[in-house]
DNA sequence: CCAAAATCTGCAAACGTTTGCAGGTTGTTT
DNA sequence: AAACAACCTGCAAACGTTTGCAGATTTTGG
């Protein structure tokens, strides 16, 4: 059972293949009459337009890349979730592809999805100095890019972000608030835009609440699990004095708290704990997790329509949607 | 800066396109010569060759759809990081959708996907029953089909999967052999194939220790967190006695674990509680999860493996390929 | 009732490949 | 030197669409 093509059903209906493609794409030169009979026709044979055609005269795939520093996490998983949802509703397939954090390989994955004609990207970067060059040369030569979560201040291009400043400044506040005095801020590589800004806000914190800064208090660890369990181990070896973490994202700061309670070390009492995330995980652990909730789905659904915005229009924006995030209080910091 | 095409190509060498096809292609009717010569230039003039129009030509699409119920826990995402990786590998993208545990979603899947020319699909299903007759219809327009982890076994198409019932017989020993007399078996809806299998390797496993099933300590619920969270609860509301859990997914143990805890109910003094899966999510919870360990990202090699090998060969399998699994024992159980 | 405008439809080229067939060039054998 | 194979290359059609152009038909206005 060959698909029916649009020669079928014009050989069917005594139409030329023009006007019955015309019909069909509600062409004004057509007449309603011979519109509504091609349709019908068309229902009735089950025609279905073949995508790959039309991608090849129209020189567009109807597909949309989305290069993320990893999908294991819900964090990803909830943002591609929206992008794929509002994608496909509006006709494109959504392609995925995972840079493991590693600038060399999410430049094979930018040339990879060149390689198979997608329209547009939606990128969340692993390292904002890399890979800088490859954007620009997309946008220019005709692919537009949207940048979400991690993003490249200097590229000129659509972002979609949450309000890093503020959250990390009103989870910190909180942690004050709750009488702690000495917070680490379990900081990530400082290429990540993210992390300045969280940092910030924590600063800001601090200094309104007239507590010193002390860059003792300030670890720089990966972004795992791994990373937060080290980063613990590494202030207790160093005897440093601290009754407050607050992680760049929520797995770290699960990774601490797990590694603090492997030492005995009580949480909230001995040592209250924050995230940043708002995903899952940060329900599910004991204790639960105090943590910065973002909007991740609606994140998801607005660089989709930011991207397919310039698809359709074709024209270029520079919109930068920032998001709240909303404090979730819980029982690692009370 | 218009892409390099063959005709450019051609233009430039001299040739005829179909020279150029046909030495770019290795094929054994050019000479040695000319094909160097070729390749030379197309490397020199960065040729790729335009894949929408290879699509059109040979009605494929090298790209493979996934379906999967969900994609938010890392089961899901293990699974797709070890097919996308070998689909890029041999030239193929890989385009992901989820049904939400819906057949509907699920099948409104399936005819995008077909929509979309995908050349296979891999699947996850959500429900045994449903969407067989579109799967059938599937492999027989020739979109090769393999599924994973849940699979119809009526389906003759290839499988991967994992040892459901040795897994669970083995977990359910270790608890017995820990001197738990009382497990409760938390049960997916038993349309899923795993969750009958699971039951199969429970039952034997109390059979094998003299103990006598007690269909009390069945309880049926959804496959999430806030299901194992409400199946402890009815446990106790209902009076019944237990002292440990063995549940299908970790996310349900997990649940549940929570739940009792929430209780004062001591994690493993007073229950054990052990899961299935074998995610990142054990790892990080309090206490650590006893669990079974599955090869989630060699599945998802085998799986995309499993399909190529069918469009490449097109040859028709029906292998099914059991990986085992491996007891992970941890602090919630001892 | 005629000319012009407005409306409708079809022809054919194009998108960038692959490939069957035929024609052309060598080299080898008689 | 003729005949035949073996090897190499190009022409042109095909995949299923869209669309500029031109021809055909209807409507409109005078």
């Amino acid at each position: 059972m060959k698909p029916v093509t649009l020669k079928d059903l014009s050989k069917y209906l005594l139409l030329s293949t023009s006007t019955v493609s015309r019909a069909l794409s509600g062409d004004k030169n057509i007449r309603k009459e011979t519109r509504d009979v091609v349709l019908d026709a068309a229902q009735k044979l089950g025609y279905k337009p073949n995508l790959i055609a039309k991608n090849l005269k129209l020189g567009r795939s109807f597909s949309i890349g989305v290069i993320v520093p990893e999908m294991v996490t819900p964090f990803a998983a909830k943002v591609i979730e929206g992008i794929q949802q509002t994608a496909v509703l509006k006709g494109y397939r959504v392609m995925v592809a995972q840079s493991s954090e590693d600038p060399e390989i999410e430049r094979k994955n930018l040339l990879m999805m060149k390689e198979f004609h997608v329209d547009g990207i939606i990128m969340s970067m692993c390292h904002k100095t890399h890979n800088i060059d490859l954007c620009v040369e997309f946008q220019e030569s005709g692919i537009p890019i949207v940048l979400y979560d991690r993003i490249a201040p200097s590229l000129k291009v659509p972002k979609v972000i949450v309000n890093d400043y503020e959250g990390a400044k009103a989870i910190v506040e909180h942690l004050i608030k709750n009488g702690r005095k000495n917070i680490v801020y379990l900081q990530a590589p400082d290429y990540i835009y993210n992390a300045t800004e969280r940092l910030r806000g924590y600063q800001d914190a601090l200094y309104q609440f007239d507590l010193k800064f002390d860059s003792k208090l300030l670890v720089k660890t990966k972004l795992t699990f791994d990373g937060g369990m080290k980063a613990a181990k590494k202030l207790l070896k160093r005897n440093i004095e601290f009754d407050a973490i607050f992680a760049f994202t929520d797995t770290m700061a699960i990774g601490a708290m797990n590694y603090l309670r492997e030492q005995d070390i009580s949480v909230p009492k001995d040592v209250a704990i924050a995230g940043f995330s708002g995903t899952e995980l940060s329900t599910i652990v004991y204790p639960k997790l105090t943590t910065v909730e973002q909007p991740l789905h609606d994140m998801g659904i607005e660089a989709a329509n930011l991207i397919i915005q310039q698809l359709e229009k074709n024209l270029k924006t520079e919109k930068i949607v920032v998001f709240d995030t909303k404090l979730k209080i819980r029982d690692s910091t009370c």
